[in-house]
DNA sequence: CTGTTATTTAGAATGATTAAAAATGAAGGC
DNA sequence: GCCTTCATTTTTAATCATTCTAAATAACAG
């Protein structure tokens, strides 16, 4: 499927982890950023973790998943969770949904029309604040 | 939060399980479904199997999997997910999403505005055809 | 450089869900 | 109603992604 281009995706392709208070700089935590901005496939921990042993062949798999955990809770990476498949991991910070091809299992960004907003399509109900939002759409896709 | 009215929410409280061809009719899909329909608070499959244990003390919490999985296969009541928690099962069968309250923990339903169609919010690449489409917010209720 | 603490690591534990296999029972034909 | 067949239920064990534990290591503030 095309991959649509975004601000994110012209992202460097090699850019450092940002340096966030409360969030100490390890190479494992590097290596796992990296690895995600290098091929935004939307790998699962387990591909995280076979990717980046490449670079650090030590790194465990609980670390794999202390790191991923450790980039989510500041912000700088997004969990999207298919089913109660494997939890997937994304680079992309823009406000963005997800689609699966249902024939692959391949997960691809979808973005949301300029300027619309929530509220726009949805009734929600008096008095509530949304803080997350995830849209996932799962289908065919033409040929293929 | 109030409870918005729809289609499905003012269906029979005690609707029987339908008759599908290749469903067959047991006390537990159908105490399952009635159990379902009777509080539609998104319990989870656990949830379930403790309601049900109350008209049916000897069902087994496979069986509740089993039926649950059962009705969802064949359209009757849809599964829901909240980033990696339990399942939760919903009998609304109106397209809707789910907001989660998460001081509570509470899901409800959330319906699409009237006459709103996903590709009207969100760019859709050619050639995509979306089977399922999942809606999911969570966020703060005013008060509470 | 040193001390303090967060992080990493290997391994064990968790918990929701699924699978296996034997017992049960729903549905269709007679 | 009775029989046959095959789906479903039940109990139990297995799976598997993820989280926890505790000891070893390494950021980084001072
Ligand atoms: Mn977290
Ligand atoms: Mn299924
Ligand atoms: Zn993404
Ligand atoms: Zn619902």
């Amino acid at each position: 499927m095309k991959q649509t281009k975004s601000i994110a995706t012209d992202k460097k392709l090699n850019a450092p982890l940002p340096v966030v208070s409360g969030l100490r700089l390890t190479k494992q935590r590097q290596e796992v950023y990296q690895t995600l901005l290098e091929k935004r496939d939307h790998p699962t921990a387990g591909e995280v973790f076979k990717r980046v042993r490449k670079k650090l062949p030590t790194i465990s798999l609980a670390t794999v998943y202390n790191c991923l955990e450790a980039l989510v809770d500041h912000r700088l990476v997004r969990q999207v969770n298919f089913e109660r498949k494997s939890s997937r991991f994304c680079p992309n910070l823009v406000e963005h949904g997800h689609f699966q091809d249902t024939s692959t299992g391949k997960v691809y960004d979808i973005t949301i029309k300029d300027g619309v907003d929530l509220a726009d399509f949805i009734n929600l109900p008096e008095g509530v604040c949304v803080q997350e939002a995830e849209i996932n759409l799962r289908g065919a896709v033409a040929d293929s």
